[in-house]
DNA sequence: AGAATAGTGTCTGTAAGACAGTATTTG
DNA sequence: CAAATACTGTCTTACAGACACTATTCT
């Protein structure tokens, strides 16, 4: 079938894309209705080809910005993993890809994108039990718990909240990728407590009938020290 | 210079690997020098090309059981990330590689290897300090850091030990990898007490001029939860 | 005033880290 | 017995989690 066993093989390679975002208190995940062969018409993950002298980290956000309309420099941006199996692309020559996880705001449009392929946000829940083109499935199942995995000891859940947000929207990220509730007082404490987590703004956000909240911006430190959330911490 | 500037790239897929092992209670890991251009006579993690209807990981797995003398099935393994420069390697058509971590005991014979490369174990604060080919510095630096953040987190630990081994030598572990000095007792209530890490054989093995210490074997647990060693988690 | 949301105080249990002390071997 | 190594007990402090309570807004 192959040329030769033991020949260095020539691939083509891709970046595939997962895309995260709370919408509506929900995780959602973009997805793409398939234009060509193979897999045509089938819900797939955002993804284009490597082209020309850009690297992969390259391919990765252009098709994000591509995808979302919105310029990658602000969007969390990191790979998953690549996925090589032989037979997971029919096509000839091989087609291997490196998955990326992407976490963006509650974008202003809602799915645009310069292709002209139906893009969608899909909640995570729903599109864990649809059948993806290629490996897609095994993709969005490793991303997801990477995501999960990330929130607790990295600083990643502000990625999901604008650049300004509060203390409540920082919690209902948490609440949505792990799909439980937090004691918002206990959270509150020990987001703002936890040393370059989050920065006060100084301003505050006016809420329905309630005690306005204050406004925070990321911190600068990335790593999580201690996690969030002890109890949570066996998952997979 | 490249063909076509939105044209897909096809390339050459490599799979890296910094394999670490610990030898005379410090962290090592394994080099070879470079037989061939580019970058002839440097040193240089060990790796090769994908071949025929391999996966990565195979091509991972057939490289370190030829560098080791090891069957890789019992030796750890996984994805680092995925290195994609266009100028990491000078060859055309552009070679991209994906680096894998592996983890062994200390194995029978020092270096070994079918092919005809020197390849030597070299102390990491060593390598670390070496200018490596290609940007298999980058690969090395982050491997490490994975390497060190996975101890925290999961028991890969076990995975640098015997089949059997004692507590002591698993303590070993942490601080070679860590460079620190751990508390022996705490560290042994910790490890003893935490679910699936370790499961006692019932053998004791004699030390030098001293109580004899149990003898554990790798449990069945991925995760450690809580993770070992709450102070040491401010990393990077 | 009452509802709603933000944020603080306080208590309890569990676990980390320090370190004293006990157990079991060799010489 | 001393030295060496393995292991256990205990104390202190810190923090997670539960939840009562206060603060500030809107209707």
């Amino acid at each position: 079938m192959s040329p030769q066993r033991r020949a260095r093989q020539t691939v083509t390679v891709t970046a595939d894309l997962v895309i995260l975002t709370i919408r509506d208190h929900r995780l959602h995940v973009l997805l793409v209705e398939r234009a060509n062969e193979p897999f045509a018409g089938m819900p797939a993950l955002p993804g284009g080809f490597l082209r020309g002298r850009e690297s992969l980290d390259e391919t990765a956000a252009r098709e994000l910005a591509e995808e979302t309309g919105v310029d990658s420099a602000g969007l969390h941006l990191q790979q998953v993993g690549v996925y090589s199996h032989p037979d997971r692309d029919p096509r000839d020559p091989r087609v291997i890809t490196c998955a990326y996880l992407a976490i963006a705001p509650d974008l202003p449009r809602p799915t645009a994108g310069s292709d002209a392929r139906a893009a969608r946000w899909v909640p995570v829940d729903e599109a864990e039990g649809t059948r993806l083109a290629f490996d897609h499935d095994d993709i969005l199942r490793d991303a997801l718990e990477l995501a999960r995995d990330e929130l607790q000891f990295t600083t990643v859940a502000t990625a999901f909240c604008a650049e300004e947000f509060t203390v409540a929207e920082l919690r209902a990220v948490y609440e949505a990728v792990w799909g439980v509730e937090l004691d918002a007082p206990n959270f509150h404490r020990k987001v703002v407590s936890a040393d370059g987590f989050v920065v006060a703004t100084g301003d505050k956000r006016p809420t329905m009938g309630g005690r306005p909240a204050a406004l925070y911006r990321a911190g600068d430190a990335t790593r999580l020290s201690p996690p969030m959330m002890r109890s949570r911490q066996s998952g997979a």
